[in-house]
DNA sequence: TTTTTAAATGCAACTATATTGCATTTATAT
DNA sequence: ATATAAATGCAATATAGTTGCATTTAAAAA
């Protein structure tokens, strides 16, 4: 457990969530990692201690909030990251590029790159997006 | 079945896979919706006379030759289509944007629209994109 | 046409991800 | 200190996908 405990604290008030060991443990895990974390890597880390049923209401309540969002990598598995800040419980703005190692298999949130616009066909009506590039990782590329 | 057959049958055979009546059923899915497909949707109408496990593999089979490229939807199941014709066994040219409808869940591929260009973080070396939009799509936008 | 054989299928069992209902516990307001 | 809504734990279930092995079959060879 990290020192910013105090401000993850005030984050659960703020979204009317109580203050909770597995929440605490889930955004403790969430913020100390370089990319986004996956569902089951989660249940792993986290241990028997948590119940794998809270896990998922956790990371469902979460993203219902805006506090954190969910990337489907390219085999479908759920991964999280915390949200840059201006997401809440009415509408999320991650609309950055995801990258999906295929070697490490790390799911990268690159909070710099937006999603270019693009055209649609008439009657079409986005409402999300959701782009993810697969390859290799600047670590992993660095490895060879 | 449609009278597609001898198409579906040489196109078999040009992939060294042998004329069955599974692949030329999915085949024939396939090639009548007008969306990409759900495994589930072909599990549930190619009832039970075909094992669940050839459907798995008789997918595996048509993605690795190129003959269809798979979509995670929003949910993370998998969708299949059949590719546009310059896609084989070595590569797949299928990066146009697929558009998940929220309300009917149907798959579609904007064919005519590409996944325009962005750039990544120096060391990043990107192998594939998926750009999946979400929201309405004009059938269902029009019923309202 | 018959035989051969690699490929394809079917079946059973299993793994992983995720959800639901209900009883129990607990954080927080009173 | 207590009441209560919220959160958790547990058991059961659902769904997507995989693996090993025995059997069948499409298509090539004889």
């Amino acid at each position: 457990m990290t020192d910013n405990s105090n401000h993850f604290e005030k984050l659960l008030i703020k979204n009317g969530l109580k203050r909770t060991g597995p929440r605490l443990q889930v955004l403790d895990i969430l913020s100390n990692r370089d990319s986004a974390t996956s569902q089951p890597y989660l249940e792993q880390v986290m241990g028997t201690e948590v119940d794998r049923v809270t896990l998922y209401r956790v990371l469902k309540a979460f993203e219902e909030k805006g506090i954190i969002h969910k990337v489907l990598d390219n085999h479908g598995t759920a991964n999280y990251a915390i949200c840059s800040g201006n997401c809440n419980a009415n509408e999320h703005h991650d609309e950055h590029v995801h990258f999906n190692c295929n070697n490490c298999k790390k799911v990268y949130c690159l909070a710099n790159v937006q999603i270019p616009a693009f055209k649609v066909p008439a009657g079409f009506k986005v409402e999300n997006l959701n782009l993810i590039a697969s390859g290799i990782c600047a670590a992993c590329a660095d490895k060879d």
